[in-house]
DNA sequence: CGATGGCCTTGATATAGGTCAAACGGAAGC
DNA sequence: GCTTCCGTTTGACCTATATCAAGGCCATCG
């Protein structure tokens, strides 16, 4: 009933009592990207447990002492940020190969929530360890480094998002980086459902639900989307690109 | 040309006391926090290069190739993130102290521009010569980290303001972080200069420029600050939070 | 000195999105 | 199979902020 669309040798593909990182599909999209085989060993060794979530359950709180980052191996989560007087702010919706918890590498203490939106498996990944030996593997170092600075990157365009664009606008860039994100995974770049609520997206995109239901329902009726509860299709990807602004894609 | 491996205050220190990471008075904010006495000579053979920048002049466009990072030594800089279409968005104010360029790490390039808003001079830290240095330093490879990620930290904070927070609030929130940014560099927290126009403050809070000017005076007509064209003082910081942590209409 | 131009302020009006309310649909449990 | 509940859809109305417009202030420059 969920994850239909999984490539072969992918960790969702069960059965691998001990996955290493060196048989991860995902391994040139997480934390090992261009460390040869000599070296994952290393690594491998370095990333030696990990963890199941089940849906609703946090892998870690606002407050909690940095012990490990973590890299999603299967399902989707959020991260959200947390005001006293109890708003909340999704900050982002991570997916397998995506690496958590850097957040709290500043001040020794996580700074947000961050919550499985379905069952999830992520693997722990001791921080000081990591800084260990990535002095000893500059691959592992730069690929650290140029995790956090996508993050970065990636808020950047968060903020554009929040500060410059209109609800449609919001509602195309959100769909679009879905797509890509799933097309870098192996998966349809124009069919997937949709792990979070209307309420999260909304969050996500500075909207209240209300108006991402109206938003997707004004894109089905365009012809540019269909939806159906949590599942969705981009029927039109150049007119959603279009409705963001951006130049059409040479390459398709 | 400077700073090789000369001890600050030697007869070969060129007479610059504060040229060298050493001797700067904002070493404790700045990358080489944490350094003892010994590895700050490494540091300084580093960051072995300064460029002055006159107002409104750009330290590094969108698309450049990443060379350096930038500590800022003396002035305000800004960050904008670019639309196809035009629209640009303030992605942070920068003072002394910020490390700037974190964003290129990840794909080479940077990817926004970082302009002066007055007369400024940075510290340029060649970043390849930076990840080999901190590959033997660790106390520099972890203030290298932990700057990326409160920098994440930071990004997570606007995406609340921009995603969750009105007006009145993202003003509040605004001046009270320069507020105590300016404390922390041991300037008053109550008495500063803004050195951005309205313009740039409501880009980098979501709002118009009017919305800034408005919601300014009616802080001054309350009583909460003095504003004078580019000239602020705080007169109520308690007020200001209390304006910050005020939970939208929840009773009735 | 007076003119110029960039910023800022303030008012009047418009509107995108929020709020409130009602009803619907699947999924899970009885 | 029926009920309940949560998430969603849709409609009607409201409000915070944008937009448009006019004028003011200060620094700069001729």
């Amino acid at each position: 009933m969920e994850n239909h669309h999984v490539p072969p040798g992918s960790p969702l593909d069960r059965g691998h009592p001990h996955v290493a990182c060196s048989s991860c599909s995902l391994r040139e999209l997480c934390l090992p990207a261009g460390i040869d085989a000599r070296d994952m060993e290393r690594v491998d060794s370095l990333v030696n447990h990990r963890r199941k979530l089940r849906r609703g359950e946090h892998l870690y709180r606002a407050g909690a002492p940095l012990v490990s980052l973590y890299a999603i191996r299967s399902g989707t989560m959020k991260s959200c940020v947390l005001h006293e007087d109890g708003r909340e702010q999704v900050a982002g919706f991570h997916m397998m190969g995506d690496l958590l918890g850097l957040d709290a590498i500043g001040g020794g203490r996580h700074m947000c929530d961050t919550v499985a939106l379905e069952d999830c498996e992520v693997c722990e990944i001791p921080f000081s360890g990591l800084e260990q030996l990535s002095r000893e593997l500059p691959p592992l170092q730069h690929q650290l480094h140029r995790i956090m600075s996508r993050e970065i990157v990636r808020d950047y365009g968060v903020m554009l998002l929040l500060g410059s664009m209109k609800a449609e606008e919001r509602l195309a860039a959100f769909l679009l980086n879905l797509s890509q994100r799933f097309a870098t995974r192996g998966y349809s770049a124009s069919e997937f459902n949709l792990r979070m609520t209307r309420e999260e997206i909304g969050s996500y995109l500075g909207l209240k639900l209300e108006t991402i239901s109206r938003v997707l329902s004004r894109f089905q009726q365009d012809g540019v989307i269909e939806v159906h509860h949590k599942h969705l299709r981009i029927s039109d990807a150049e007119r959603l690109r279009a409705i963001l602004g951006q130049a059409p894609t040479s390459d398709g």
